[in-house]
RNA sequence: GCGCCCAUAGCUCAGCUGGAUAGAGCGACGGCCUCCGGAGCCGUAGGUCGCAAGUUCGAAUCUUGCUGGGCGCGCCA
């Protein structure tokens, strides 16, 4: 049974509840390809190519042959985008900066981008577009299909790991967060044209299950209603009696025998468990608005027939060393205590496996069988010195070579406002069905209060979506490697970066477009506002985002997005009204930029797994 | 002992891989309802970006060394 350091964790559970750790294990973990993301509807992209060609015309023959230089176009608060590229090359070609500004300047030719360019201070280069130019990128990309999503030059197969919760066991607020952040990725990686493989490495399998089941049979063996409603109870009743009685220790520890051996009646009860827990998990996954599914579970049970011939691989390609009984693999680059070598264990002494040799299974199985590219795993920071040791050995077995490649999607952990680690004012952890009744009882009461006049049914289902919203916004908002401090009244404040205030922009967009009547035409559009200007430019800059945060990993930047449309938005109306707007023209232009707005808004909800209702 | 992560306004967080005067929200103070949803908008106050060096035209961002907090380091997952 072990001691499990007194804590009980399930391998990934352990995940979330600790604090972070590393944000990039050493091997096989480089991203290799370009960091620029060409995005068609964002001016930037266009404009990055002008500058080049501007570039070039002034250096002439002193130009770099092999890498073309960056121009540095960045979003400025002081104009449209600046390119500060001009100062580093002026330094690499020895000219002064404003000189060299000057000459690209004068070789630039973007009359149809551009109303205006010019330099200020040591070299910035500050542009300003023109009201038509936005005009016809919105346009043009309001015209597509998936309006402003663009799929990525190379589209390949992604494996990501996440959620990962223990049978018969409640999922806690680390689950919460890997599932919430899994779900958003894979959510944004299919938005870019990747085939993306959900696996929910469910931990069903290993020696805690022999008291499991010994329980499951004191409890009612034959019996055909077998009711785990309660699964964090389940365990802990399992667990007390297999300390305090040795007898049931006893049992228990046979019973890890008879599962290992195949043993039918074991097996069958084990099923029960395993089945108890994902019908479970599914409704848990099904009202959290998760794309996880059943067939996305690929459990640690998935790997057990596999592992004998891992360690079989190994030992072949002279990786295994005996060490006091066990067999380790020891990978270059990781020190232990003593300051030696420090060992990856794949089989134990007695002869079982660990969950290094499950994770080593994994990968094995990711590439070869299910053909990855790229491998993720949405695990807790405090276990990067284990995953990097694990790359690092399926680097050596060649079971992880480029172009495959696997990263560590670390994140912090969830801290209660002591700023320790999350619980109950009982001290015990934090039920994840408690927390969604929670999120939206409170959800509900601010919704009756503020708007009475919806019925009842209605209120209960934005209730719904703007509680589970709440808890994903807030945990996805910040940097994941942060620990994430959670705190009810925060979240559910519906003021500043939080899910309810972009929610309510989009609602109250959907209603003006509703009270316009006719439906909207994006082909109506015509920028002239300032402040149509400035949404119009947040609203093309999507693509770019999305593309970023498949490059990094990263959804808090979606957030930052969704939270800089919703105020671009909210000045827009305070300063251009729509339905009593100047003429015709300018009503349905401002109705085509609201569709615009309402459908972009609501695009990168739902990549961050939330739902934007039409009216809240 | 070795290694990794974190440190930005009173609080909670951004800061787009080195750019100009470090930005939001909450809280505080002050404004905006004849007008498309006030779950909104505008303004004021609030900072030695943990400390110290270094790199350079330029550093919250990169390097090094400290300090503080957290985590990991052989048969749990």
């Amino acid at each position: 049974m072990g001691q499990e350091k007194g804590r009980g964790r399930g391998r990934r559970g352990r995940a979330g509840r600790l604090a972070p750790q590393v944000k990039e294990p050493s091997i096989a973990n480089s991203i290799p390809d370009a960091r620029v993301a060409h995005a068609m509807s964002d001016p930037l992209t266009p404009l990055t190519e002008r500058f080049r060609a501007a570039i070039a015309a002034a250096l002439g023959p002193a130009a770099p042959k092999d890498a073309p230089p960056d121009p540095a176009i960045r979003r400025s608060d002081r104009a449209d985008f600046q390119a500060n590229g001009a100062m580093t090359l002026a330094k690499a070609v020895g000219q002064k900066p404003r000189d060299l500004a000057a000459a690209i300047v004068a070789a630039l030719r973007v009359d149809d981008l551009c109303a205006k360019v010019e330099i200020a201070g040591p070299g910035f280069i500050n542009g300003w577009l023109r009201d038509d130019a936005l005009t016809r990128l919105l346009v043009e990309a309001g015209e597509r299909e998936e309006a402003f999503l663009e799929r990525a030059a190379s589209p390949e197969k992604v494996v990501i790991d996440y959620s990962s919760p223990n049978v018969a066991k409640e999922m806690h607020v680390g689950h919460l967060r890997s599932t919430i952040i899994g779900d958003s990725l894979a959510r944004v990686l299919e938005a870019r044209g990747h085939t993306v493989v959900r696996q929910n490495h469910l931990g069903d399998w290993g020696t805690p299950f022999g008291m499991l089941i010994e329980h499951l049979v004191d409890l009612g063996l034959g019996n055909a209603e077998l009711h785990i409603d309660d699964l964090d109870a389940f365990y802990r009743a399992a667990r007390a009696k297999f300390d305090a009685d040795p007898a049931f220790a006893d049992k228990s520890r046979r019973r890890v025998v008879l599962l290992q051996g195949g043993d039918a009646d074991t097996l069958a009860l084990w099923r029960e468990l395993v089945e108890q827990s994902r019908r479970y998990f599914g409704e848990a996954y099904d009202r959290l608005g998760v794309t996880l599914r059943d067939s996305d579970v690929a459990g640690e049970s998935l790997y057990n027939p596999m592992l004998p011939d891992v360690i079989a691989e190994l030992d072949r390609k002279g990786l295994l060393v005996e060490s006091d009984g066990a067999l380790c693999v020891f990978p270059p680059g990781f020190t232990s205590k003593e300051g030696g070598p420090l060992p990856l264990i794949v089989r134990k002494q007695d002869g079982g496996y660990g969950y290094a040799t499950t994770d080593l299974a994994g990968i094995r199985y990711r590439t070869q069988t299910l053909t990855a590219r790229r491998l993720l795993y949405v695990v807790g920071a405090p276990q990067s010195q284990h995953l990097a040791m694990v790359f690092a050995t399926a680097t050596l077995a060649g079971w992880l070579a480029p172009p495959a490649r696997a990263e560590h999607v670390a994140f912090g952990s969830v801290l209660g406002s002591d700023k320790k680690m999350f619980k109950t004012r009982a001290g015990e952890t934090v039920k994840l069905l408690s927390l969604v009744k929670e999120a939206e009882e409170r959800a509900l009461a601010v919704v009756v209060e503020k708007n009475p006049e919806l019925d009842a049914e209605t209120q209960r289902a934005v209730a719904h979506s703007v509680g589970i919203g709440a808890i994903k916004y807030a945990d996805l908002s910040s940097d994941r490697i942060k620990d994430y401090v959670f705190d009810w009244d925060r979240m559910l404040a519906f003021e500043g970066n939080t899910a309810p205030y972009a929610m309510y922009a989009h609602a109250r967009i959907r209603s003006i477009l509703r009270k316009a009547g006719a439906a909207p035409d994006v082909r109506a559009l015509s920028i002239a506002a300032p402040a149509e200007h400035a949404l119009a430019l947040d609203l093309l800059a999507f693509p770019s985002v999305v593309a970023e945060v498949e490059r990094t990993l990263e959804p808090h930047r979606l957030c930052g997005y969704v939270f800089s449309i919703a105020t671009a938005f909210s000045n827009f109306y305070e300063q251009c009204s729509v339905l009593q707007a100047d003429s015709a023209e300018q009503r349905r232009s401002r109705l085509a930029l609201c569709e615009l707005t309402a459908r972009t808004l609501g695009r990168a909800l739902s990549l961050l797994g939330i739902e934007a209702p039409d009216r809240m």
